[in-house]
DNA sequence: GAAACTCATGTCATCGATGACATGAGTTTC
DNA sequence: GAAACTCATGTCATCGATGACATGAGTTTC
């Protein structure tokens, strides 16, 4: 690999005059620098940026670590975020944490060794304070959930309010007996799902049943078998709050399965195809792109102008997107059958 | 940040005793050893791998560059990458190519500069020659489409057999007009899946019809497009081969929303939710997740053994998923239409 | 003409960890 | 007892680029 050294060699001149040439500082003659230039064009000189990050004492490499590169929803975060460090010159570290908390630690420190400049993470433990540490050293922004046990910054759709707007939505068509479908309340944002789910029942002046919240389930499958249970109660539900697309993309199938699609469901998230299933399902959009923009601009921000203030709790917007699945439990089966449909 | 030197201070070694602790240097003394632990402990000591990286000349680090991030296949190939990068203590730096050809290079460049130890690529232009320069550095391995210009490991999957057999599959099924929907045939993958798609249809002593060979969309709306005209053609296609997943994502919604799910549809690549659309899609699997596995193996192992023969060029077989969507062109439309279906 | 200033170039220490080798004490071999 | 060996520890150069500062030539100011 060629060096500085070998440039200026080559130029007759010392490795600091190819540097400022490189880095265009002005004080070059104009016959240096096109003599310099010539000779980095005939080495094919590329500059170490290992040795630069390393000397400059600053990276451009931006971490982040989601439960999973491979799930539509951090896949899109990760996009945004991508977009956003590339305007500024900067790579993402990527990293998935799975969904076992006892690891999200080590894998952490895993990440944050490697010199980032900025770290962005959703976690999935109960205690970020082992970041502590590094505050000192880099910005860390928090998105999907705040940070437990530690003071930072963070950018979190409103998981209360999409929850009391998709419940209110499906009591608004007529549903009065709502299941609320997905992961344990020890996580946080399942949690805020469930109160807002909750209140929007409190507020229409209905109450909640204990066996309706069917919450506990670890993934996709899970959320389907508890579908299954759900529909075999002797006062079944008539209409499903899944509280997570990942859930969602098990309740479908299995209420398709079930040849029960008469069921009305609603999503905390979209997922691909969503639209296009048969019915089209309703969903509180995240955007996740948005989102991963936003966290990247404040890692940038906050490297840019270190002592500067920025409001560091976040709460996004989310958006119901209405779709076919929570059409009113009034319409009876036998009614809709009618309804001209175009054959397989 | 606490360096060596600091915690050989506290213990009252040098720097390259604490260096030898930390690497578990066998010539140290129980004493010693224990006394450089216990003020690394105090100080919370971390290694920069910065300066090991930089120190070592190896890097552990692997760059991935595919055309997006958030693409299903690929955000599932990531997937496959990082875990076997894991099990070897290597990071991955990610980074999305986009669709114009003209960029990739630049972009590549950016990536490189940052002291990788290998480069997987998806390429999306027609010439990887500038990579030639990095052969020396570090092991590049392609995925997707084989490298132009360049000597390089790939790990392509069998893009003529699959769509061989995708053809087959829907002429097994009584179609007789088979349309061709997809990228245009200056994509490597593109063409070699119109050749598996036309040497079916001869195959099959069938001729193949210029109008049904409709190549050359750039997304999933033109896509859609396309089909729109396709079944607007005076003499109809029975069946379409949809030679990208990401096309068949705007494929079944066009035909949904012509009432036309009767048109039978494979997919070459799975895709989110395929088998639970109506009529679910039978598609062609390339098992990503696998791709991206043994891309990585193949970068750990020339890193490992650097003088080693492997194999360069591998094609992996894909797999026919066969779900609802190509039923025989033989069943009417009226016909079906009697079949039991659950209403929404 | 001397002092102050400007400009272009070069030297050298630095970033933090580690490889190459030196060193001295203690032990073993002859 | 001298030479050879082993072990534990330390010194120092190195990785490649850049910040801090020096230096000398030329120009400007008084």
């Amino acid at each position: 690999m060629t060096t500085m050294q070998d440039v200026a060699t080559r130029a007759g001149v010392s490795a600091k005059t190819v540097s400022r040439v490189f880095n265009d500082d002005p004080h070059v003659t104009e016959d240096t620098r096109e003599r310099v230039q010539s000779a980095m064009r005939e080495l094919k000189y590329v500059p170490n940026m290992l040795a630069r990050t390393f000397r400059e004492g600053k990276s451009a490499v931006i971490g982040i670590a989601v439960p999973d590169v491979a799930d539509p929803f951090f896949a899109a975060v990760t996009k945004g975020i991508e977009l956003a460090a590339r305007e500024h010159d900067m790579a993402i570290v990527v990293t998935s944490l799975g969904d076992n908390p006892a690891l999200e630690q080590s894998i952490i420190e895993t990440t944050v060794r490697r010199q980032i400049g900025g770290l962005i993470i959703a976690p999935i433990a109960a205690d970020q304070s082992y970041l502590a540490r590094w505050q000192d050293s880099f910005p860390i922004v928090f998105i999907d959930r705040i940070p437990t046990k530690l003071h930072a910054d963070y950018f979190v759709e409103d998981d209360f309010g999409g929850a009391f707007e998709a419940t209110k939505h499906l009591i608004a068509h007529g549903h009065r007996r709502i299941a609320i479908v997905g992961d344990s309340t020890e996580v946080p944002t399942t949690k805020l799902r469930l109160e807002g789910y909750l209140a929007a029942l409190a507020d229409a002046g209905l109450k909640s049943e204990h066996e309706l919240i069917a919450l506990g389930s670890r993934d996709a499958d899970a959320a389907a078998h508890v579908c299954k249970t759900l529909l075999a109660l002797p006062d079944a539900p008539t209409a499903i709050f899944s509280s997570n697309a990942r859930f969602s993309t098990g309740v479908f199938p299995a209420l398709q399965a079930l040849n029960r699609t008469d069921i009305a469901l609603i999503s905390f998230g979209d997922f691909p195809m969503a639209d296009v299933l048969q019915p089209s399902v309703s969903v509180i959009d995240q955007n996740p792109r948005h989102v991963g923009r936003v966290a990247a601009e404040r890692i940038l921000a906050r490297i840019a102008a270190p002592t500067k203030k920025f409001r560091r709790k976040n709460v996004i917007p989310v958006k119901l997107i209405e779709r076919q699945s929570c059409q009113g439990a009034a319409v009876s089966p036998s009614q809709s059958s009618t309804t001209p449909r175009s054959s397989r």
